[in-house]
DNA sequence: GTGAAAGCGCTAACAC
DNA sequence: GTGTTAGCGCTTTCAC
């Protein structure tokens, strides 16, 4: 049997003040806590809101008062442990200042961000952080830019745009992990990375493509794949790149999904001990592997917070200055597998 | 030098009507698609509404209807792996059904979960989706509740509140582990698990409990730490635990960031490949561990799906029949750590 | 210290 | 096909 609560309608501060014997603008000084209310109206009220379980409109107020106290956030995937970090640290200083986020991930899809974007506009955020995809809509974000949604772009910049921008020096950490790998005899080095569309990845490689030409050496390109790590149909090509006739000593990937993707492959093949690894983005329990992963790890809480922080200055109007272009630092981190001699070391 | 944009307000319809030369009802009409509107008109107000940048006010809208198609969801923290999961599941089913989807850490705190659910209630969510955290208050759901607004809780129950809710065979799941643990012949297992108070710590103990009982073994309390694993303060507990007298041959964890720290001491130990280990809740790159972590599995995804699903029929009024109290099974998942024979057995 | 009236931007109801 | 009126629940303005 269903035990259905009956539900009576949610109360207005029409019906608070009906209660209370009060006008509604007494009601709605008492909720908002301004002007003088005697003790004893104050005493009744506040029953009557208990009583009723009274509780603000915000639309009606945000309607009428037109500031709205939110942030969006667009990013690729709530799921992806980059982001989910990113957003949590964002979340923290929203809410720190008062603001509520409303946060959504765009799953790679221009229109789905693009829906994204015109809710979370149309819904009043004061300001909006997104990570644009490779299809985003440039117009769309200048035209909402134009009628006063101030913009952070996170992770990948949305060039010609006016807006702040807090990106991770892509290109200078992938040379530095490159660097790496081939100071510890490394010269044949295979790359995984994303699609070359995408901004961090074309950067990230350009970074290891800059390693070689620092060290003076020539890049192989067959040993290099530019694409998505989701699908396993690429499986052949990595195969094909690990099986060639003069093949890899070391491999390096562009983004944690290619990260587990390769080390899962080279598990598979035995070769964990021997094949030189090294990731760009840290992952949890990478230290924990045998031998411990070598990544160039990002710190994705700072730059959900460098951007928060950002754009709740400009809303605010404590920062009127030009736009910022931030660009937050990597670090290299040491666990064994970038550190590895290869498998045609002489041991 | 800043290049600050000029900021025009945000259209209205009464500016789109204006620039038209249509009456206001227009505009809405063909903004949303109803009635018939002449093709010629239909021309002139999308041309007007390009050219202003016109976005439609969701508040006002929202208040002249009185539906939002909005839902909320309270989970602990975004950046746990399990939670991110969850989240992107019930985005997903959100997102198909037009829905809006509102998300937010409690962060374990019950005064911002409270607010939280305050903020979205008064933002006239349909509906909520909320892991009810230990402090949560009752009251207020019951009187949100009572007000219209509809409920599921996931992965804990909120006991004696008209809801569904989506759980997890957390006690059946961790008899199942621990079982298995005790036929590889284990019969003092360490076991790790968040604070008692926490409904999902509970059951899981209490499952490894009925398993001892069901083998007709003894538990030693003496090799049991429940408390929260995240401040390092009770290291010198698992360090205790493994430095008995007489020592545990397995360690057994409640949850995912319990078996983070317990991996971590054990390979600090050098006892990877010695003591046997098995975890509640999978966790990336468990299968690349040496040798690879066996774990009871649970589904953040199937509960996100389930609960939202669950919730959207109940709004649009498609299923009124009684709560439902969902148990999701669990899957246990052989890797080798859960094979080990422990640190004693004769080899 | 408190109340009455107007209006935020939109849509429902009903004219025309 | 299109326009007019009223009102959603709240805050602002101004009167008492």
């Amino acid at each position: 049997m269903t035990t259905r609560t009956a539900h009576r309608a949610r109360p207005t501060m029409h019906d608070v003040a009906l209660a209370a014997g009060v006008s509604v603008k007494t009601v709605s000084r008492v909720v908002n806590g301004v002007d003088y209310v005697s003790a004893e109206t104050l005493q009744v009220v506040n029953a009557a809101i208990d009583e009723l379980g009274f509780r603000r409109n915000e639309f009606a107020r945000q309607l009428r008062q037109g500031t709205t106290a939110t942030i969006g956030l667009v990013i690729e995937d709530i799921g992806d442990p980059f982001y989910s970090v990113l957003i949590r640290a964002v979340e923290d200083v929203a809410l720190a200042r008062g603001y509520t986020l409303l946060a959504a991930s765009s799953a790679e899809s221009a229109e789905r961000s693009r829906r994204l974007i015109e809710s979370f506009t149309s819904r009043g955020v004061d300001g909006l952080i997104v990570v644009p995809a490779s299809g985003t809509d440039v117009g769309l974000l200048r035209s909402e830019i134009e009628t006063g949604c101030t913009m952070v772009f996170v992770d990948r910049p949305a060039p010609g745009l006016p807006a702040d921008t807090v990106l991770v020096d892509n290109r200078g950490g992938a040379m530095q992990g490159a660097a790496h790998l081939i100071a510890h005899g490394h010269h044949r080095i295979a790359y995984f990375g994303d699609d070359a569309a995408l901004f961090t990845a074309a950067e990230r490689r350009d970074g290891f493509l800059d390693a070689f030409a620092a060290a003076g050496l020539d890049v192989d390109p067959a040993l290099t794949i530019m694409t998505n790590p989701h699908p396993e149909s690429s499986q052949d090509e990595v195969d094909r790149v690990l099986d060639a006739a003069e093949p890899p000593t070391a491999v390096m990937t562009g983004n944690n999904r290619w990260s587990v993707r390769a080390l899962r492959t080279l598990r598979a093949r035995g070769l964990s001990a021997d094949m030189a690894f090294l990731g760009f983005d840290d992952f949890e329990l990478g230290d924990l592997l045998t031998p411990g992963a070598t990544v160039i790890a990002q710190d994705p809480a700072a730059m959900g917070r460098t951007a928060a922080e950002l754009l709740l200055r400009r809303i605010e109007g404590l920062d009127d200055g030009p736009h910022q272009h931030i660009r937050l630092a990597t670090s290299l981190i040491e666990r064994g597998s970038g550190e590895l001699p290869g498998p045609f070391a002489t041991r």
